[in-house]
DNA sequence: TACGGAACGTA
DNA sequence: CGTACGTTCCGTAT
């Protein structure tokens, strides 16, 4: 792959006829291509920005090169960054580029080029950008490639983040079913229920509630049902409040209501149908864990009664398969807990944990959302206040807290193991997944709380998300790239043609099972299938 | 006009 | 003081 030819470009946003390419191949010759040319490459080619190369072949009705490795995720990757911990300045690759042009002046004119700032170059001074470019990103990746594999983590980019970008160009290239009717249904509920919300609060308050937000509502409390609400006015909690009154506060539930539905129609007015497609973008190390994330639109924080607007190919149907107890499953993977091991093998935790606390499986839901805090490093005593609902002094708090030290009691490797990762975090100044993945600190020092619950997550949904690449790869090795629609973390969107999609889905949760258990074959994890949208019958009140 | 924080959706 | 993000809106600084 060292050898691979780099491939430069400018776009064409507007369609002006202004995309311009440029391959540079080993042996130092350029070769100045159309877009036509390009999509009839036939060998792998090395770019910056590989959605927007994307999206020129889409809008150019071209079909896909074989292979674009993109920079741009191994940047992400080796940043070993979080974007909230400084990330997006180190793995920008304009920047990592900057260095490489031979002038400063050479890489302002390339940049604001290529950002369709400045004066369009004609002729030679377009050629010469292009090279330019071209022997920037060739130097950059070449570095990048020596720091893949001083940090042994090359052979997985070959192995698993180059092929899932490739699928996932397909995929922006081809877009995903969407359906407008969906859309303008979901939308005008969204709607309705805006302008409903909209008018009680109007009446309520004799205001319009236009502009209304959780950080003014507060000076009109006092005239409304939920005037007890008024003392939290200037507290950051007001929404949990105004939630919670929803039950005994017609004003709190027509807010939360307005707030809601406003947020929807802003959602769903921004998805925008093109001829029945919509076309995302996709990134492979979309976070520092290794996750893949989808933009422009986001697909992946649609409301779960909002999916109805993504639809399968005609002639097929949807399939939606999940890894149940996913990171619970790589915790007993990884801790080496046999009590923990034989009770994720023997049952499910999220039930085990709510018979421990309540007594009953009833509460599986907050027991799963409580097992996941604890994965993300969630202190004990705040687990027993989520679960109680109360604060600590109180006898349900109390008998909480303790019901939880009996449960975890009994797996004492789980907190070995996050001790473990602390201690190494504190040591060496990153952890890792177990296939590579870093992230480092960034502060110097004793390890403040924040860092020593990243060390956790870092290690279980780094290998986590690993897995999931791998089960990508191999459903779309077995379907085809066309089944493969949406990534969804621990789930993914399939789609099989009609007839067979009992049988697809069974095999499919045979391959995703089989990627697990390759990878830790002592972990009996479990796949189900269910519904990617939620039915319309769920979103009617009174159910539940 | 640019930027950080708050809010909220998903996993 | 449970992780990771994208998107939008808001208030403040420029």
């Amino acid at each position: 792959m060292h050898n691979a030819p780099i491939l430069s470009f400018f776009s064409d946003p507007f369609s002006l006829g202004r995309s311009a390419f440029c391959l540079k191949r080993r042996h130092g010759d350029y070769q100045h291509l159309s877009l036509r040319e390009v999509g009839n490459l036939r060998e792998p080619v090395v770019v910056s920005e590989a959605f927007v190369l994307v999206g020129e072949l889409r809008a150019g009705g071209r079909t896909l090169v074989p292979k674009i490795l993109d920079i741009d995720d191994a940047l992400r990757l080796l940043s070993g960054r979080a974007k909230d911990d400084g990330g997006e300045k180190l793995w920008s690759s304009k920047r990592a580029l900057e260095p490489h042009f031979s002038s400063p002046a050479e890489f302002k004119r390339w940049s604001e080029v290529y950002e369709g700032r400045g004066s369009f170059p004609l002729g030679e001074e377009r050629l010469r950008l292009l090279e330019s470019a071209a022997d920037a990103l060739e130097k950059l990746w070449r570095d990048v490639q020596d720091r893949l594999q001083l940090q042994g983590e090359y052979e997985r980019f070959e192995q698993i983040e180059w092929p899932t970008q490739q699928l996932l160009h397909y995929r922006q290239l081809r877009g995903l079913p969407f359906s407008a009717e969906a859309r303008n249904a979901c939308l005008e509920a969204a709607r309705n229920e805006k302008y409903t919300a909209y008018r009680a609060i109007s009446e309520a308050l004799g205001v319009s509630a236009s502009g209304l937000n959780y950080r003014n509502v507060g000076q009109y409390l006092s005239k409304t049902d939920a005037s007890h609400l008024s003392v939290f006015s200037d507290n950051a909690a007001l929404p949990d409040y105004m939630k919670l009154a929803r039950s005994t506060s017609d004003f709190a539930a027509s807010f939360v209501s307005y707030m809601e539905a406003s947020r929807d129609v802003r959602t769903l007015s921004q998805l925008e149908d093109q001829f029945g497609r919509v076309f995302p973008r996709f990134h492979v190390v979309g976070t520092v864990t290794g996750r893949i994330l989808v933009s422009d639109p986001h697909l992946q924080q649609l409301k779960r009664r909002h999916r109805s607007c993504l639809v399968a190919d005609e002639g097929k149907v949807l399939s939606y398969i999940d890894y149940a107890q996913f990171e619970p499953g790589i915790i007993a993977a990884l801790a080496n807990d046999d009590e923990f091991l034989a009770a994720y093998n023997g049952g499910d935790l999220y039930s085990n944990l709510s018979i421990a606390i309540f007594g009953d499986a009833d509460h599986r839901k907050e027991c799963k959302q409580a097992f996941l805090a604890f994965c993300y490093g969630m202190s004990r005593p705040n687990i027993a206040r989520l679960l109680s609902g109360t604060r600590p002094g109180t006898a349900r708090y109390n008998a909480t807290l303790q019901n939880l030290d009996l449960f975890f009691g009994r797996y004492p490797g789980l907190d070995a193991f996050k001790v473990r990762l602390v201690q190494k975090l504190a040591a060496e100044g990153f952890v890792a997944s177990v296939w590579g993945n870093r992230r480092y600190r960034t502060a110097v020092g004793p390890l403040v709380a924040k860092e020593r619950r990243w060390a956790i997550s870092q290690v279980i949904q780094g290998t986590a998300s690993l897995i999931f690449k791998e089960a990508l790869l191999e459903l779309a090795a077995e379907f085809g790239s066309d089944a493969v629609l949406l990534p969804m973390h621990d789930a993914v969107l399939l789609q099989f043609p009609v007839a067979q999609k009992g049988d697809d889905t069974r095999r499919a949760s045979e391959i995703m099972q089989a990627c697990f258990e390759r990878r830790f074959p002592q972990v009996s994890v479990r796949v189900t299938s269910g519904e990617f949208a939620e039915k319309v019958a769920d979103m009617l009140p009174a159910e539940n």
